[in-house]
DNA sequence: ATTTGTATACGACAATTGTCGTAAATAAAA
DNA sequence: TTTTATTTACGACAATTGTCGTATACAAAT
């Protein structure tokens, strides 16, 4: 019934997405200068990458005198779950285990984000014994 | 001094090096063939991306008869890391760990699975101690 | 020798994406 | 009120990507 084979949104997209995540409601001046802090790109760049998300519903906008408040209708979980099913099915085959060793393989976790890790760990093998 | 700014494959360029990394050195009817298992798509499509892979250097190849033997130049685990870092940039903001919650979340790992990540996680939990 | 089947090479096209430039509207400043 | 700055709306363009169709070449079968 819910249709989640919605395209994903492109590298450019995802930058502005993950700026409006934080900032919403944000104009455009709002989003491009936080984009700008890590990339040289015309404010007009911004503006029309923003409206092209209008069009395709990633964004929503309401006016707020001279200006537009954009706000992201996908949602951040979402999203990213999308992103990583797509990694893990084109480049790792659909074994999240493997894709997690590469992810941790570079990694260098602190102390509590190993907890942390552990006590996932923890609850996946609880539940797959429930599952037998 | 390594030139890792390599763009990344597109989505069809990594399907075919899924299965050429299988498979080489394969022609392009073999991975053609094995393409098609998956989707609808006609020889010269498969055909005229292999050959684009080829000008790129994401492929080389060699005479066999009246046809070509390809074998991907990229290596595997390579892309993947590379294909993971970006995603962990863009989308998680280089958290690791929240990416591996992620992937998690959805999944359903088995006995042995989780006696490998298990094992992963004393890994790094002895390194990060050591590492004090 | 003629026909038939494969492979390759090319060229074309539409959609998407990243990138701007220009024009028009309007608010703010002078 | 004239100038200046800020926003938005459009249109344009090149590169990339996915998709084929056609043309050529050549080996295999008839």
């Amino acid at each position: 019934m819910s249709k989640n084979d919605d395209k994903h949104p492109s590298e450019g997209e995802l930058e502005i997405l993950q700026i409006l995540w934080d900032l919403e409601p944000a104009t455009v001046r709002d989003i491009h200068d936080k984009l700008s802090q890590n990339k040289e790109v015309g404010y007009t760049t911004t503006l029309k990458q923003i409206q092209r998300m209008l069009d395709k519903g990633l964004v929503s906008r309401k006016a707020k005198g001279r200006s537009h408040l954009y706000t992201a209708v996908v949602k951040e979980a979402k999203v990213k779950q999308s992103l990583l099913d797509r990694l893990l099915n084109t480049a790792f085959k659909g074994s999240a285990v493997e894709l997690i060793q590469h992810a941790l393989g570079n990694a260098k976790p602190g102390t509590e984000e190993i907890e942390e890790l552990e006590k996932l760990i923890q609850e996946k093998k609880k539940k797959q014994q429930d599952d037998q």
